[in-house]
DNA sequence: CTGTCATTAGTCAGACAG
DNA sequence: ATTACTGTCTGACTAATG
């Protein structure tokens, strides 16, 4: 078959903090982190300079969204509580994110690829898998080019990594991080993928890692060496198997170049942990609204549900999820929050409440016959 | 009639990722 | 005073169906 495929991963480098350093290019050099809630645009100074708030100044639940490579030399990383990453950088500066502009620069890289090579699949705002196997072009030339193009076109670095599977070349984009072109062939997976931590390979992440490790699995090639026998007997049938070919940088996985999505979700944390009794009216509010944001994204998106679900956060951290299947597909906020009121009756609510969720699954294409009907969906009669 | 097996849908939790 | 939000996938379990 045509197992002489040539696939690039492209990666932004520190994504929305380069967007961030377009606008603010006096920010260059320095340690600066976006994220959290309620963070405040910078202010014009009467003297011409901008005003910036720093980690110290923030109160709230907030996490790093991305932080420039300076913020990451002091141990600050994405994911990380704004609070606690204040007590490592305190002078940090922190942004506010600006999606639309980070949507705006997604835009531009990805034309700016698909100019050069149109088979991509896309894999989120800041990264894609290209094929680049039916271009005749030598490989490391086509990779700078890429690179040339997208700078053009965003001011923004990127790093490549090119391989024969998406899996090699996932791993390969991050080796040369920022602004790198790794190429890399499958006879120098002994030497470069080897020595890598089990969780560098995407889809072993914290939990599996873990008990890899409980084993003495800690490398890639610890992996390797490990029978196939052995991780099927500790991880299953279907994960064991996959661990093993993973190891041996084995992945037939095609580009994925169109999808349909599954789910439309809405969730928010509140500023303080809500009782279901003491704060019902705030609680009832929050709800009815994130229904009606689910309502307005499905029918922007062209949606309608046949399953509605909740999720709810107590303030242990611990989660839970409700869904209802309902006997015909809706888009109406309505009855969204109906649906997802029963789901609200099956779950416990003596603790206190630190997230409210509401999902809508199965979706279909709203037709516009079904628009007509005016929410009520037209079921072929029997 | 009873038990078993295969298959599917629905539900829920958890892992993972960007 | 730690821990967002959106989305996909999978495993485990139950119920229903044949």
């Amino acid at each position: 078959m045509n197992s002489d495929r040539r696939i690039a991963h492209l990666d932004m480098d520190a994504f929305f903090a380069s967007v961030e350093l377009l606008r603010y290019p006096e920010l260059r050099g320095q340690a600066v982190v976006v994220g959290g809630r309620n963070v405040h645009q910078p202010v014009l100074q009467p003297d011409g300079s901008k005003h910036f708030a720093r980690l110290r100044d923030y109160a709230g639940r907030g996490v790093i969204t991305t932080s420039t490579y300076e913020a990451r030399a002091l141990g600050v990383f994405s994911g990380m509580g704004l609070m606690k990453s204040a007590q490592m950088a305190p002078d940090a500066i922190l942004l506010p994110a600006n999606f639309d502009a980070y949507r705006e620069s997604s835009r531009l890289f990805k034309a700016a690829v698909a100019s050069i090579a149109p088979k991509i699949e896309d894999r989120g705002i800041d990264e894609i898998y290209i094929d680049l196997t039916d271009i005749p072009e030598e490989t490391n030339t086509l990779a700078r080019r890429i690179k040339q193009a997208v700078f053009d076109a965003t001011g923004l670095t990127c790093s490549i990594g090119i391989s024969p599977n998406k899996l090699l070349s996932k791993i390969c984009s991050d080796l040369e991080k920022p602004n790198g072109i790794t190429i890399l062939s499958m006879e120098d997976i002994p030497a470069r993928i080897w020595p890598l931590a089990a969780k560098k390979i995407n889809g072993i992440g914290p939990k599996a890692s873990e008990r890899l490790a409980h084993y003495g699995i800690n490398t890639v090639g610890d992996l390797a060496a490990t029978s196939v026998e052995f991780l099927v007997t500790k991880f299953g049938r279907v994960t064991g198997a996959w661990l093993a070919r993973v190891a041996h940088g084995i992945d037939e996985r095609p580009l994925v170049t169109e999808s349909e999505p599954k789910s439309i979700s809405r969730e928010s944390t509140f500023e303080r942990d809500l009782h279901a009794r003491q704060d019902k009216a705030e609680l009832s509010e929050i709800f009815t609204s994130l229904c009606m944001r689910v309502a307005d994204d499905l029918k922007r998106k062209g949606y309608a549900s046949k399953t509605i679900g909740i999720k709810l956060r107590y303030a242990d951290f611990h989660s839970v999820t409700r869904d209802l299947t309902l006997p015909v597909s809706v888009s109406d906020g309505a009855e969204i929050r109906k649906a997802a009121g029963e789901c609200l009756k099956r779950v416990p609510l003596t603790q206190r409440i630190r997230l409210l969720g509401v999902r809508a699954s199965g979706l279909s294409p709203l037709t516009q016959s079904s628009v007509d009907l005016h929410g009520i969906q037209a079921e072929l009669p029997l």
